[in-house]
This record gives structure tokens, C-alpha cells and sequence, in this order.
DNA sequence: TACTTGTAATAGTTGAGATAGTACAATAAC
DNA sequence: GTTATTGTACTATCTCAACTATTACAAGTA
């Protein structure tokens, strides 16, 4: 996987590392048991500290998106949110509400933002109760 | 209005009061002209620094979202984007991407985080093109 | 054994966020 | 006019997160 950062993102650099993988797994780029780059490898093409590397895959791995292992590497684990339901709505909630007022602000129609939406939604195949 | 700041939050101070002023406008609790509290008034509320407040009036004000005269106070302005629609949609949908990346990540439903998403519609009165 | 991997710890730099204090300019009320 | 109130501006200082730099170590691989 290739995996850049933007300097002039307002956004730190191992949370930019955090983002692409966890993009990358949310499109199907990134499967169960592929290999990641390792941290000196990537630290190396990025020409950032190992450091910003190992913190990116420390937190991937609390949050169960990666596994580490000393001595082989990190590997894309299983899909597995340990998070009740209501945790889970309440944080992406926040997130959706402040997308929401933004959108207002920048006077978006509420048809072309529910497109926007809704592409976004099919781009990252979520789950689905029913076949759909 | 009824500001308030979580310190447990990870989000600065002054964006809390952005992030407050602009749900407010978006909720048509805060309407055209209406004041908001002054510099000094708020601070002391807070228990804050004046100069983060005036920090959070100030980017509000370059954002649009309200205007300041000295020796009268602050008040809410008229809504009004000057970004172009391309800006826009590169802001809103990277916010939105980044969401359903979030969303795929905690196994949410298609259908589920749709709902949520139509009911932060439905909550702050988007504009529309053809009546609704 | 030799090598690669992730992990950990320490020390230092940089910049954002916030505080503290002061001064100033524009407006409103008298 | 005078006085009080308002937002603005500036400097100095503090704290903390992000990042760099370096070294060492433990666990796995060949």
C-alpha cells in the first residue's frame, strides 16, 4: 500500500498514517492478514521518525484495526468493534451533527449533501441488515 | 445563549465556542443581528481567558458567521458563503469520508448511520432547492 | 547464530493553545 | 465634551502534544 503525508495537512502526521489505513481496510485495499510496511521501512519512505510510525500501530492495534508482532510485523486483523451500540452512536453522532452544521453554514443543499452522503456510502461497502 | 466549556474534552477551548455558536445558528436559536454575550462578560463566565474568546470571535467573524463593532459588541450576521461549491464539496466530503470510515470501522449499518444522518437533517434546517 | 521485527525509554525541539497584563480605538450614554 | 463599554492588539510566559534523535531490548525468522 502507498501511503503519503501532507505536510501542510493541519493534521499530525501518525494520525494521517491512522486515517489511510484505516481507509484503505474500509475500501477493501487493505485485507485480513495482509502485511503492513514496516515501521522502519515506512518511516524511512516518509522521512519521518520511526517514533510517528510505532505510535500510528500502537493505536491501530487498541483499536483492533491492526496486530503487531515483534519479529514478523503488523498484519490487518479481523473487523471487530467492541464498542456498545450506544457508545458507538454517540461518537459518530458528534460527528454527523458537526457536518451537518458546517453544511448549513456553507448553505449546501440538503439533496446534494444526502448525495454526497450516500456516494460515500457506496464508495466503503458498509454492512447491510438485509441484502440490499 | 448558554455557553459552556468541557474541559474533559480534547477540543480547545476556543473552538468549543466556534463549535457553539455556529450549532446555534444552525439550530435558528441564534438568528440575524441577535447579540451574543461580550468578550469580557463570556470570559468571566467561562472562567477563561478573554483573549480566547476574542480569538474564537475573531475567526468567527473571517468565517462569516458574525460581525463585531467595537464599543457595541458582537452579533450574528448574514448567512452567506463565498466558497465556491468545488471548495465546498472538497471540505464537506472529506469530513464525510472520514465518517463512513469511522462507520465501517464500528460495523454500523447502511441503513443505520442513513437514519442518523437524515435525523442531523432533519434537525438543522438545511436549505433546499425545490420546496420540501 | 545472525538478522529483522515491534517496543520502550530518555532527552530535546517546535508550535498550538492558553494565560496574564496592558494599552488602544470605536461606539454608546450621559 | 466626558465616561464607560466594547472589540482589538501586543508582548511575555506557561503547558502540552507532536515530533525528532538515539539507544537498547525482546520476540520472532532464517
Amino acid at each position: 500500500m502507498q501511503f503519503h503525508i501532507d505536510n501542510a495537512s493541519n493534521r499530525a502526521a501518525y494520525q494521517q498514517i491512522i486515517d489511510q489505513v484505516k481507509r484503505d481496510v474500509a475500501l477493501g485495499r487493505l485485507v485480513k492478514d495482509e502485511k503492513l510496511p514496516t515501521v522502519r521501512q515506512l518511516a524511512n519512505q516518509l522521512a519521518i521518525n520511526p517514533n510517528t510510525i510505532a505510535k500510528s500501530y500502537r493505536l491501530l492495534e487498541r483499536e483492533g484495526i491492526i496486530v503487531t508482532k515483534p519479529g514478523s510485523g503488523a498484519f490487518v486483523a479481523n473487523l471487530d468493534s467492541n464498542l456498545s451500540r450506544a457508545v458507538r452512536k454517540k461518537l459518530v453522532n458528534n460527528d454527523i451533527e458537526r457536518i451537518v452544521v458546517e453544511a448549513f453554514h456553507m448553505q449546501i443543499d440538503k439533496q446534494i449533501i444526502l448525495e454526497w452522503f450516500n456516494n460515500a456510502i457506496d464508495k466503503f461497502n458498509l454492512t447491510t441488515k438485509k441484502d440490499g
